[in-house]
DNA sequence: GCCTATAATTAGCCCAGGCTAACTTTCTTA
DNA sequence: TAAGAAAGTTAGCCTGGGCTAATTATAGGC
């Protein structure tokens, strides 16, 4: 459990998708990712570095460290089984369901995540197997 | 949607719950409580004063005005659905229960709370119905 | 190869919300 | 009823994490 404030791990997760869509990662990148600006993101950045948790250097490109990226794939993970519950069990609108996993991701822990994901599987292969329980599930979901 | 901060959401659930319990709700309950220290409580309650959620006069007991008093029990019937989900379903201890619903109460909407209920309720109803799924759902959530 | 646009950095500010230390008010009880 | 204990308040500080404005680097187009 590392002494990450929410904001530095939203960071690193930040930093982990922006890897994957542009290759070489950018303040400028984090800084539309994260809605804030580029000297918002130098200060986090610079922390991270000095957390070993990013690797920096002036005017260059950010990588994460191994470490830096074991903590950002751990939040990661989180944030995909929340979206998960909330855009496709709950059927939350998209951006709604983006924000509210954000939102929470930093507040559960790996073991009540796990419990999560399991109790979801449960309910999919309910669904899956048993048409009535499909239909009834959806039908207390459907409203708003 | 008031602009409270989750700060400020937390210090009127917490006047709430101590409403209930101890008739008049001073400053040092709400610090217990909330495991602050006094002056952090009189700041946040000075600023619910101003906001017109709390009344309190100098030295005296803490009210909630019927505004304030909206808030704080939309906040608390928010905690109870969460804490509902973890301790019950879930089968999380209880403090862990209580801490990750005080976390994320704030970041959940009605309706996504509504949905949420919606879904303990179905899952409940199920597992009375139908002693299979019910243990099913057991063994699921056993393990850590 | 220089000049400008873009990006990054630095300096310095603000706000929320903690804290301690010191002081004031209120309550209790001898 | 006066004194000490307990509670509340005030002053002033700190940290995290935003921001703008100003400066410095870099990279592309002429």
């Amino acid at each position: 459990m590392t002494a990450l404030t929410e904001g530095l791990q939203d960071y690193l997760e930040a930093i982990l998708l922006c890897e994957r869509k542009h290759r070489f990662v950018r303040t400028k990148h984090l800084a539309e990712r994260l809605r804030v600006k580029s000297p918002s993101v130098h200060t986090a950045v610079k922390e991270l570095t000095r957390l070993e948790l990013v690797e920096h250097e002036s005017y260059g490109h950010i990588e994460l460290t191994p470490e830096g990226r074991k903590e950002a794939e751990s939040v990661y993970s989180k944030h995909k089984v929340l979206y998960h519950f909330f855009a496709e069990t709950l059927g939350l609108p998209d951006a709604l369901a983006e924000e509210t996993a954000c939102g929470i991701e930093h507040h559960l822990d790996d073991k009540t995540i796990g419990k999560i994901t399991r109790l979801l599987d449960f309910i999919e292969r309910k669904a899956k197997e048993d048409p009535e329980f499909d239909a009834e599930l959806k039908k207390v979901l459907e409203h708003d």
